[in-house]
DNA sequence: CCTTTAATTTTACGCGCGTAAAATTTTTAT
DNA sequence: ATAAAAATTTTACGCGCGTAAAATTAAAGG
C-alpha cells in the first residue's frame, strides 16, 4: 500500500477529509456526528484502522470510560466467576473494565486504590478485603472516586453496596437441614477475614435460638486464603475428636466445605442424606466447584447474575447521575437453596 | 491544612523548590537524581502526597512500565493461579501489570490486543486461546508489541515461548500407571480448544507405541470452557457404556478428571489403587483443586513457580534488550509426578 | 586554587487529544 | 424563497507530562 502512515488523529482526520475535533467527537460518541460524516469516518477507519491514543484521550476527558474492578483474591473461583460476569456487562455497556487483584494483602489493596485514583475512572466496583482493609484509606478513596462496594460491606463507605443477604443464606440451609433431619452445627474459621462470615455466624445463632436449639460451633484455626486446605486440616482434627457429634454440619462457605468433604473421604466418613451415611454437610455460596464435590454439595447459591447486573446498574446510575446518588443505597439479594447429595 | 493544593507536577515541583523536569526524572527513576534532591522530593511527597497523572506520563514516555497479561479464561483456576504468581513478580520488579481475560472468545481476544496496542506496554505476556485465536491478528500484534507467549505455543509468533513440556507430563503418568498396574486409556475432548491437548495426545500415542500397547481413547463431545461439566457428562456416558474397559484412565487435564471423578462417585465406581477399587484415574496440570477431589487426584504438576519466573525473566530480557531478543526462544519445563490416592 | 570533565538541573518544545466558543452548514418555519 | 433556529463543524487553546539540548553545578585532577 502507498497509504500515508496515520500517526495521530490529525492525520486520520486529514485522510477522512474532516477536522480533528469532528473525529474526536465521533470517537467519544459516534451518534453525535451527522450520518454522512459518520459514514466517511467509518470508511476511512476500514482503510487505515487507526485507533486513538488511549492515554491522550483519558488525560483530558472529564470522565474516562474506565471502570476499576477490585477483588480481594482472584484465584478464588467465586470471585473469578462474579468478576467474569461483571466484566462482560461493562464491556456490553461500552465501558473499559480494568481488573485488579488485592492478593489478599492490605498493601496491595492500598496500591490498587492509588493506581485507580490516578486513572480517573468513571467508577470503581470494589470488593474489599474486609478485616484486613485499611479502612481510612478506603474511606478517603470513596470520597474522591465514585465507588460501589460489593460482596463485603464496609461501614458506610462508597455510594452503594450490592451483595447477598447472608441471613437468607443461613436461614434456608438451617431450616432445610432441621426440617429434613436435625439442626446443624456450624463449621467456620476462628478469625474469618470477611465480614460476611460474621453475619453468617450471627444468622446461625439467631436461627438456632428461634428453633430453641443450642448453637454448636466447630471453629478452626488458620489464616490466609487457602480455605480448602484450612477446612481439610480443621475437619481432620474435628473428625478425630468427634467434634461433629450431631451428624449435621453447616459450613460457613463452600471452600471450607470442599476441604471438609475431602477430609471425610480420607477418613472413610460417608457424607449424604441416606440412612447409610454418617454425616450431612451443607454450605453457602454455590462455588463453581460445589457441583463436582463427592458427594455434590448442598448449598445456598448467590444469584450471581442478579448481583452482577445490580452492581453494574448501580454504577450506571452513579455515572449518569453526574455527582452520584442522593444517598447511599444497600441492595441485598436472597439466596437460593440448591439441594444436592451431601445433605 | 493551609497547604496550597497540588494540581500537577508543576505545583509539586514548586513546593519542593525544584524544577518540574527534575521531579519528572525522580518519578521515572529515583536513583537518577542527587541524594539531596531526592530527600527534598520525598519530604515534600510526605507532606502533599502528590501522584503524577498516569495518562500524561504514559503518553510521552518512550516505554511505559505497563505489562499486559492476557489469559484465555480467568475463571479457570489454573490460569488464575499462574496469573497470580506472574502478577506478583511484575510488581516486585516495578512494573504495572494489567490483567485481561479473553473470556474464551475470539472477539474478546482481538479487542484486548487492540487495547494493549494503544497502551504501548513495555511487553505483553500472552496465553492465547489456541484453536479459536485469530492467528493473523496475533501475528500482526506480535510484530508491533514485544510479546512473550506462555501456556499455549502458537506457530512462531512472539519473541519467546515459555510453557510446560507436555511430553514430560504424559510420559511420567503413562510410565507410572503402566509400571504399577496397566497402561491407561486416554480420556479427552474430541475437539480440544488448546494446542497442549493435541501435544498430550501425541505424547500418549508415542508412549504407548514404545510400550507396544495399543493406544485406546475415550473421546467426548463438548465445547466451551466448562470442562468439569463436559468431563462429567462424557464420563457418565462412558461409564454406562463401560468404555473404560481397561480400568485405568489418563485424563488430558485435571478439569476433565474432576468431572470424571464426580461421575464415578455418582455411579458408585470406586476410584483408587487399592484392590477393592474399580478404576484408577490420573491426569495432568496439578490444578489447585486436584488436592481436594475424592479421592485426591494423582497428576503431573506444572512447575508454576519456574514457569512464572521464566516468563517474567524473559520479559525483562526483552525490555532491557531494547529491540528484543536476537532470535525466538522456547523454554519448556518438565512436569513433576504427584502421587495421590486416585491412581 | 584553577581547569577540565562529569553529573545534574533547567530551558524550551512537543506529544495527542478534549472542549468551549465561534463559524458554518443544514433544517424548519413562514 | 428566506429568515430563524438547530445541528454540526472548525478555530483556538490548554491539559500534564517527557525529553533533547543548553546551562549550571559538582567532582576530579594537577
Amino acid at each position: 500500500m502507498t497509504e500515508p502512515k496515520i500517526r495521530n488523529m490529525e492525520d486520520f482526520a486529514a485522510v477522512s477529509g474532516l477536522s480533528r475535533p469532528t473525529v474526536s467527537k465521533y470517537f467519544h460518541d459516534p451518534a453525535s456526528v451527522r450520518a454522512s460524516t459518520r459514514a466517511r469516518i467509518e470508511a476511512a477507519l476500514e482503510q487505515y484502522d487507526y485507533r486513538p491514543n488511549i492515554f491522550a484521550m483519558n488525560q483530558n476527558r472529564k470522565l474516562t470510560k474506565n471502570v476499576g474492578i477490585v477483588v480481594p483474591y482472584l484465584a478464588d473461583p467465586f470471585f473469578a466467576e462474579i468478576v467474569r460476569v461483571i466484566e462482560r456487562r461493562c464491556v456490553e455497556a461500552g465501558l473499559s473494565p480494568f481488573l485488579f487483584n488485592s492478593h489478599g494483602e492490605r498493601d496491595y489493596e492500598i496500591d490498587i486504590l492509588n493506581t485507580l485514583r490516578s486513572m480517573k475512572p468513571a467508577g470503581v466496583l470494589l470488593a474489599p478485603l474486609g478485616r484486613q482493609s485499611d479502612k481510612s484509606a478506603i474511606e478517603a478513596f470513596c470520597k474522591d472516586v465514585r465507588t460501589v462496594l460489593f460482596d463485603s460491606n464496609l461501614d458506610d463507605f462508597g455510594q452503594a453496596f450490592v451483595g447477598s443477604d447472608n441471613r437468607s443464606f443461613v436461614s434456608q440451609t438451617v431450616e432445610y437441614l432441621t426440617r429434613t433431619g436435625e439442626a446443624p452445627c456450624f463449621f467456620e474459621m476462628e478469625t474469618p477475614a470477611n465480614p460476611n462470615a460474621n453475619k453468617r455466624r450471627l444468622a446461625y445463632i439467631e436461627m438456632m435460638e428461634r428453633l430453641n436449639v443450642e448453637p454448636k460451633f466447630v471453629r478452626i484455626k488458620g489464616s490466609g486464603w487457602a480455605f480448602e486446605e484450612i477446612g481439610r486440616q480443621g475437619a481432620l482434627k474435628a473428625l478425630d475428636e468427634t467434634a461433629f457429634g450431631a451428624g449435621t454440619v453447616l459450613c460457613s462457605n463452600d471452600r471450607l466445605a470442599i476441604g471438609l468433604l475431602s477430609a471425610c473421604f480420607e477418613r472413610g466418613v460417608r457424607v449424604g442424606r441416606g440412612t447409610d451415611c454418617d454425616l450431612r454437610v451443607a454450605s453457602h455460596d454455590d462455588h463453581p466447584f460445589s457441583r463436582f464435590t463427592c458427594p455434590a454439595l448442598t448449598t445456598s447459591a448467590h444469584d450471581y447474575s442478579a448481583v452482577s447486573d445490580e452492581v453494574v446498574a448501580t454504577l450506571f446510575k452513579l455515572i449518569d447521575g453526574g455527582g452520584g446518588l442522593e444517598r447511599r443505597t444497600e441492595k441485598l439479594f436472597p439466596a437460593r437453596l440448591i439441594m444436592r447429595d451431601s445433605a
